[in-house]
DNA sequence: CTTAAAACCTAGTAAACCGATAGGATTATA
DNA sequence: TATAATCCTATCGGTTTACTAGGTTTTAAG
């Protein structure tokens, strides 16, 4: 399941990529016409800043805006920095592999086998889809 | 990510497939040779038998055998039964939707547009590969 | 210079969920 | 009758989640 945190994340990062002025956004904006707890989701937003998805400016008139182009924010990389690994289990993740410490031998497990065929599956997907893809298709 | 529920239901499946003999396969066996706990294990197999796809036999020289063949068995069924939904997000879920509170309009969310593909690339993934595939491909 | 508006930061918290454990009751075999 | 297995219910400690509280700092405007 996909936390409330990646989903608001996301949603914020489409309403900032669909306003097309060059203002920056402010987070109670987007807290209300979104429906998202303000509190939350400034948390949100500062971790979004933080890992270079956004930048901010302080102060009366001040908000967030998209550091790079829609086009260019590829829904892997948001998903991992707020929802953690795409893989559903540890020891087939590319970017946070854990062995099990069950399981001596992942070419034997059954589960290894199908979470592979999973995680490449949606990987693809997401790797395919750019910001510009769900804000704007 | 994947419950240990799911996880170990998965793998217990698959050791009793791989038994070819007709004999019930013991939950202590299982635990043992698996790694499983044995009393979370029991309550996966209690709940694997109540959904339709452990047969059981009590007592002495009882234990748990497949009532389908492991090539009827789609890992689709497996995980909605041990894991829940598939989709990411209720508002995709199509064996368990639920509309989400904020988000007055789907067709308009792009969480809603991602999440339909990443659900279909799973699904497709999981539904073509049976108990069989995973054991003994 | 003051005020208001915004981001920024830290901490806490209630509820849910997870993985496991405890302690048996029931049933079947030998 | 003893033993071995499933079956059942309850509980529990730990973690995570979604949020709330209560500020501080910075900036722009009046």
């Amino acid at each position: 399941m996909l936390s409330k945190k990646t989903k608001y994340g996301i949603k914020a990062l489409t309403y900032i990529a669909r306003k097309d002025e060059k203002l920056p956004v402010q987070a109670s904006e987007i807290s209300e016409s979104e429906n998202i707890s303000q509190k939350f989701l400034e948390s949100i937003m500062l971790e979004l800043r933080k890992s270079g998805f956004l930048g901010s400016k302080k102060g009366k008139g001040g908000g967030y805006y998209l550091i790079k182009k829609p086009s260019e924010i590829k829904m892997t990389a948001v998903i991992r920095v707020l929802e953690g690994p795409i893989a559903m289990v540890p020891c087939v993740s590319l970017n946070y592999y854990e062995k099990c410490d069950d399981c001596p031998d992942e070419d034997a497990c059954s589960v290894h086998k199908l979470m592979i065929q999973v995680r490449d599956a949606s990987l693809n997907v997401l790797g395919e889809n750019t910001l510009a893809d769900i804000a704007f298709r």
